[in-house]
DNA sequence: TTATTATATGAGTGGTTGTTCATATAAGGG
DNA sequence: CCCTTATATGAACAACCACTCATATAATAA
């Protein structure tokens, strides 16, 4: 039958008007990067551990080395990461570094995340 | 001077209140490791490619396919990897299979990582 | 049945990444 | 100045993961 032929796959895919339309309605590709790098940042389980943290209150390195149960080389490396990708911000207090989420979209992803995986019991 | 020394590092940390306050606030273990790899799964360019077409149509795998301009065998695997993490659902219809987005919680999630990404200019 | 097509999956592999160890920097205290 | 402490960073190594290739399964057609 043509009319099925038509919706088949063989020549190119089921829909290829819609994913014609795709390829012009989705994000592009620089933002998509970006959009994977961000969510890679958050999906380890220090750093998520560090934000759920940090989401509480203020922290410094050694706060979180403590909280953390870990070294204090690794806590500081994945401060790092956090801060790269604009996650936590930092201020200095004498000896000290201070860490805060960098703004409310944070907390929301992962409230939003949590939300999700509570809901699929 | 006996008050810096309280509130000092080198016996435990910073805040060693805070930090006790936090153990009993935070999330619990198994949550946050289940949160890192929910992050985990969408922290890739393939499959974010694929939830921002799931945002805007149902497709199949060839159709996916085709607008990623990739292999199949790689699509199908991240698929996989997106339904195991119940990020995607899938129906039959005929001999192909239509995904699409598990729930609200997806798309917010995407939606609020890019405002944050856009926000950061 | 056999042939064809759409999708799934196991194995192998190159590249990525989180941790540890050692060391460097920075800020006070004496 | 020197000494201690808080944090940062470079190198190396092990574990993980996304892709490719080959093959298996499932569904329709003839």
């Amino acid at each position: 039958m043509q009319e099925h032929r038509a919706e088949g796959c063989q020549e190119e895919c089921f829909h290829p008007d819609v994913v014609e339309r795709l390829r012009t309605e989705m994000p592009g590709e620089p933002l998509q990067e970006e959009l994977a790098q961000l969510f890679k940042v958050l999906g380890d389980h220090t750093r998520i551990r560090i934000l759920n943290a940090l989401c509480l209150s203020e922290l410094c390195v050694c706060d979180l080395t403590a909280l953390l149960g870990m070294n204090q080389s690794a806590v500081s490396h994945q401060l790092r990461v956090l801060r790269d990708a604009k996650l936590v911000k930092s201020r200095k207090l004498g000896k000290n570094v201070l860490y805060t989420l960098d703004d409310s979209h944070v907390s929301t992803l992962i409230q939003t995340g949590s939300e999700h995986i509570k809901e699929g019991k």
